[in-house]
DNA sequence: GCCAACGTTGGC
DNA sequence: GCCAACGTTGGC
């Protein structure tokens, strides 16, 4: 059973271009909790991810990348010269967790957050939902293929 | 355990 | 740059 997932990046800070180029990559710095949860717990090898580029005109989503290491402790939060460093983290006691993920295809045409909101078949994505902040956050498979669709591919 | 103050996210 | 929404912190 393949799980569908979001997951946000500002395109200063980490591009889709820039996952392209490296191929893969660790998501490391996330600080939130429930996201933590979702990469620790429910997010396998192989589930498919949404790119999303927030805080960017528009906001949208940029490609599909893959699973391909589950959750294991991000090694930032234990590094003091990483913005992403949280004393409260030590070898015993990791506190922040992170993926792997893998690029596999851009979307033909980017799919941007006024599109989506637009869109009626994507009524309930959690992404569209007003004052939700996640940036790990589930998809279903409709709302998955409908993107896809949008973005002209598969 | 409550809740006010504060910090962050992220669309606009 | 603004600000609404939300999460975290810490005093009590």
């Amino acid at each position: 059973m393949v799980a569908y997932w979001l997951m946000k990046s500002e395109p200063h800070v980490y591009p889709w271009e820039q996952l392209v180029e490296d191929g893969q990559t660790h998501w490391d710095g996330v600080r939130n909790y429930q996201a933590r949860n979702t990469m620790r717990d429910d997010m396998k090898i192989g589930d498919i991810v949404l790119f999303y580029h927030s805080n960017c005109k528009p906001p949208h989503v940029a490609g599909i990348a893959r699973v391909s290491k589950e959750g294991y402790p991000d090694h930032t939060a234990q590094d003091p010269d990483s913005k992403y460093f949280d004393e409260k983290a030590s070898p015993e006691n990791p506190r922040w967790m992170m993926v792997d993920i893998e690029a596999i295809q851009a979307m033909n045409e980017i799919v941007t957050l006024p599109e989506m909101k637009e869109n009626p078949v994507l009524e309930g994505m959690p992404l569209l939902a007003r004052g939700q902040r996640l940036s790990v956050q589930p998809v279903s498979e409709t709302h998955f293929n409908e993107v896809c669709k949008m973005g002209g591919i598969q």
